[in-house]
DNA sequence: TTTGGTGCAAAGCGTTTGCACCCGC
DNA sequence: GCGGGTGCAAACGCTTTGCACCAAA
């Protein structure tokens, strides 16, 4: 999805094309292979333009989460991880721990979970699966 | 596991058996079937001994914890819930998201997801799976 | 008696919110 | 000019920490 495309179904929601949101979006285009926290974000756009601030990101990515635009993952030390969403097919994600690098994982054995959980009484109303390692280049970093 | 178990495994790691320490463990071990907050252990404590802090139950949950007793998972909110490890062998939970009550899933295509992060580089070092839903019990309550 | 455990209050940290001002459209 | 957007500072909620006192072993 382009910066233009993402702009024009803000704007259909009501919403404007400022200079921080933009700066916000490109960022996180150009690194939509990462999985970034909001305070990544902030420091990556601070580098182009010293006047933003963490609230805004803050209120940029939940308007883009209600727009349904982006994956979010929460880290085990409570930090919220996003990612603009790369494709309306169902799929997983293989993360890299190190540098927050993404690859598409779309083998889902959703049709077994919903079994096993109706099995049990439940209705099944979703599921997370992550796979976590380290990718071949910070393994290669970590050998120096 | 009992509390005695438990306890005895604290004792040979240098803790100590106190009174505060053995109402949290009752309570994870009263309630091995559902996954709570920290709040909710220090509030089902307190109804038993009003003499508890909130801290106590962070820092007992950490020892545990260390002592790689505890599940733990994090909530899309930030909140951390743990339950006490049920057993050794690698499975996974069907958890209720009204009442917390977990479901053992032990189907896990471990294999597969090795096989699918070595083909992309990746050393895998963990994975989560988890089955979201809403138990019998909680369905009923819902249609009153 | 030694050393870990606890309650209390304050601090930490990511995130949210109220408010005044700014800026797309 | 209207209504959404932003920076700033303060508040929030969960969690952690420093400290003095308590209690298991």
């Amino acid at each position: 999805m382009t910066l233009n495309q993402i702009l024009e179904q803000l704007k259909l929601a009501g919403y404007k094309a400022t200079a921080t949101r933009t700066l916000i979006l490109e960022t996180l285009i150009k690194n939509h292979e990462l999985i970034l926290s909001a305070d990544e974000i902030y420091l990556m756009v601070k580098l182009e333009n010293a006047k933003i601030n963490r609230s805004t990101v803050y209120r940029n990515l939940e308007i883009l989460s209600e727009e349904n635009l982006l994956y979010k993952t929460i880290t085990d030390q409570g930090v919220t991880k996003v990612k603009l969403r790369c494709c309306d097919k169902h799929h997983h994600h293989l993360i890299c721990d190190r540098c927050g690098k993404i690859v598409v994982f779309d083998q889902c054995a959703s049709d077994l979970y919903r079994e096993f959980a109706q099995g049990h009484g439940f209705l099944l109303t979703g599921h997370t699966l992550e796979l976590h390692g380290i990718c071949k280049n910070c393994q290669l970093l970590e050998r120096v």
